[in-house]
RNA sequence: CGCGGGGUGGAGCAGUGGCAGCUCGUCGGGCUCAUAACCCGAAGGUCGGAGGUUCGAGUCCUCCCCCCGCUACCA
């Protein structure tokens, strides 16, 4: 039976680099996750974009003055580059500035209106007389009407921290040119959230038993002591999606109500570029699909509260009104397992101020498993976590390359010297009498003949990880996971020790034949329970075991042309992908490839230069 | 104030009623195939504090203390 599931991503603001907070936040569990489930032989669409409008690409823009369009389309490559060098295996990381998320966005509006969700409301805000157009709060300054500061921003005051209504401000001042701005009666659409709440509340309760506590618990809570209340969903801006009613021409979809959609406009998107244009809906209508939601705990509220209430007022409309045929309704969210955030070395991670470790600056000097790994064993899965670079360097040296990557390299290297280049036979029958493609059977019978007690409890103990790695996978705990196929490689690691083949060589070769054919079996198991945590190291130790194929398939970028203009995307295409998530067996008398070490151990010094680089 | 998360041997974490565990580090020993890597053993904790429920409590209840978040174009 396989399942389908969606591996729902947040979408990074196109307008600054992604460190490791970002990845440990959201996109390095989500394709842990996919790559488990893809091996399981689910059907995976994993699926994000950069969120290309709202005022942080605005404010950067006006800064530099350019054009938003052309921050993000500076920032879009350089994303697809880093998922690409990471290895994070999106079936579609798009944008939200395409013609296709225009109109999806446009119909979820549409369905949430005729459903009868919005409502309009009158409210005041800046003008700017010179500038012809209406300000964001962030765009107005003044004197702070709390503690007088002179330089407050429109939302929130820098001396006194308060949250500030803009519209009192004292003596504003556009922030572009310092002209003094008038209040003007505008009119936005709003979404009734008051009215979806007891649905939100219910949907909540539905999961409660098994989403982390931090999401769940916190969303009731925060519904529960304050309750829900209408939202503007449009912005007086020219960057962004047209509101889709005559005579609103000048306004825009609100960030926070359109930025969620391309987890609907991407499967669409991803659906026409694959030539299957209906196959979204195996993901998105069919009720026994799973999504998944990867995000940072910044995001909880609108992905576990605003997200749900949205789709939950779409109701069965959307494809009525975006593809003419009646409809389903939308499946909401299975999960989301939010993490919390990762500091840096002990304080919280600034990009602005350049307190962070910037993951293309990263893999300019090193590999990326060790990132993986390093991330995943300090994933904040359950509290905020810390990036520490000895912590880095030793989980690096003692754990990463100690216990699993020297574990392959010295077995490999001994059956490579040993043999000729081959698997070892148990029991040590000659090379030339066994075919190297025998038969199942006859390998089988040759197993249970030669293998020993200790061989096989050996390998049912490795063999039982696919299982128990698999349920913490399954239940997003990626720390635990990892930890576990760690421990397993230390069983082999003593199993070793104990046979100790090294010495039976010297006076019994078939034995010392039948310990390193184990190990050889046992790390060719552990090469798929790492492979969702380290899959570039796992698919060369892959090639090194002797298989030809690939364990996963390939990334590839491509651009795109609509009436927006060109967008560049990242895909995933399965191609010869051959792994699969359960012990195979390994023929005896396989021809090996020669083996190098998978992993590079790092000089301690590494610690400190990495700190000064960072200037502290 | 309130709400949410967290407080477990030197460090980082797991553990929702039944002898307190894991990884790293430390100390001692073994091995020598391996990237001075691997294996075994030991020391080290009154599980933030106080009270309660129970035959039995990190684990449930009550109160208290401490840290983080709920504000930011800073994930």
């Amino acid at each position: 039976m396989t399942d389908h599931i969606l591996v729902a991503v947040a979408w990074p603001y196109s307008n600054s680099d992604i460190h490791v907070g970002n990845l440990t936040g959201s996109y390095l569990p989500a394709d842990i996750f996919a790559r488990y489930q893809r091996l399981r032989g689910n059907q995976v669409l994993m699926v994000s974009g950069s969120d290309a409008h709202g005022t942080p690409i605005t404010v950067k823009a006006d800064a530099e003055g350019v054009t938003p369009e052309e921050i993000y389309q500076r920032y879009q490559p350089r994303f697809l580059d880093l998922f690409q060098r990471l290895g994070l295996t999106y079936d579609l990381f798009t944008s939200t500035h395409t013609e296709n998320h225009f109109k999806v966005s446009q119909a979820v509006f549409l369905a949430l209106k005729e459903n009868g969700y919005l409502y309009t409301e009158e409210q005041q805000q800046w003008y700017s007389a010179t500038l012809k157009k209406f300000l964001p709060d962030r765009y107005v300054e003044g004197t702070c009407y709390i503690c007088g500061y002179e330089n407050a921003r429109g939302d929130q005051c820098d001396n006194c921290g308060n949250v500030l209504d803009s519209t009192l401000l004292i003596n504003p001042k556009a922030k572009v040119d310092g002209s003094k701005p008038e209040l003007r009666k505008t009119t936005h659409f709003f979404v009734d959230l008051a009215k979806l709440q007891p649905e939100v509340v219910k949907f909540l309760e539905s999961r409660q038993s098994y989403w982390r506590p931090n999401v769940v618990t916190r969303s009731l809570g925060w519904i529960k002591s304050q309750n829900l209340h209408g939202r503007a969903i449009t912005r007086d801006l020219d960057w962004g999606i047209p509101v889709p009613v005559e005579g609103w021409e000048d306004k825009r979809l609100y960030v926070w109500f359109e930025a969620v959609i391309g987890y609907l406009s991407a499967p669409i998107e991803w659906a026409q570029l694959t030539g299957q244009p209906d196959a979204w809906h195996d993901w998105w209508t069919d009720p026994k699909a799973r999504a998944y939601y990867f995000i940072g705990k910044d995001n909880i509220d609108f992905h576990a509260i605003l997200w749900p209430a949205e789709l939950i007022g779409i109701g069965d409309k959307f494809s009525l009104i975006f593809e003419g045929k009646a409809g389903k309704p939308l499946n909401l969210p299975y999960d989301v397992p939010a993490n919390e955030f990762l500091n840096m070395e002990e304080k919280k991670i600034s990009g602005s101020r350049n307190w962070a470790v910037w993951a293309l600056d990263f893999l300019e000097r090193y590999d990326p498993d060790p990132l993986r790994y390093y991330l995943t064993v300090n994933m904040p899965e359950t509290s905020d976590s810390n990036w520490d670079w000895d912590d880095f360097v030793r989980r690096n040296n003692n754990e990463l390359v100690a216990t699993w990557g020297n574990l392959a390299n010295r077995v490999l290297s001994f059956a490579y010297r040993n043999w000729e280049g081959k698997v070892p036979v148990p029991g040590g029958a000659s090379l030339r009498g066994v075919a190297a493609q025998q038969p199942d059977e006859s390998i089988s019978l040759l197993l249970e003949q030669n293998l020993r007690p200790a061989d096989k409890q050996l390998l049912s103990q490795v063999e039982a990880g696919f299982d128990s790695v698999g349920k913490h996978i399954e239940a997003v705990k990626l720390r635990a996971a990892l930890g576990e196929a760690i421990r397993l490689a230390s069983e082999v690691n003593a199993y070793l020790d104990t046979q100790a083949p090294w010495t039976a060589i010297k006076t019994d070769k078939a034995a010392a034949a039948t310990t390193i054919y184990t190990a050889i079996q046992a790390i060719d198991h552990l090469k798929l329970l790492f492979a969702p945590f380290l899959p570039h190291t796992c698919e060369v130790l892959h090639q090194t075991l002797g298989y030809d194929q690939p364990l996963f398939g390939e990334q590839y970028t491509e651009t795109h042309k609509d009436a927006l203009g060109e967008h560049r995307v990242l895909g995933y295409r399965p191609g010869a992908a051959s792994g699969a998530w359960a012990p195979g067996t390994l023929a005896p008398g396989r021809a090996l490839r020669e083996p190098k070490p998978l992993f590079k151990k790092l000089e301690p010094s590494v610690a400190e230069e990495e700190r000064a680089r960072m200037g502290k």
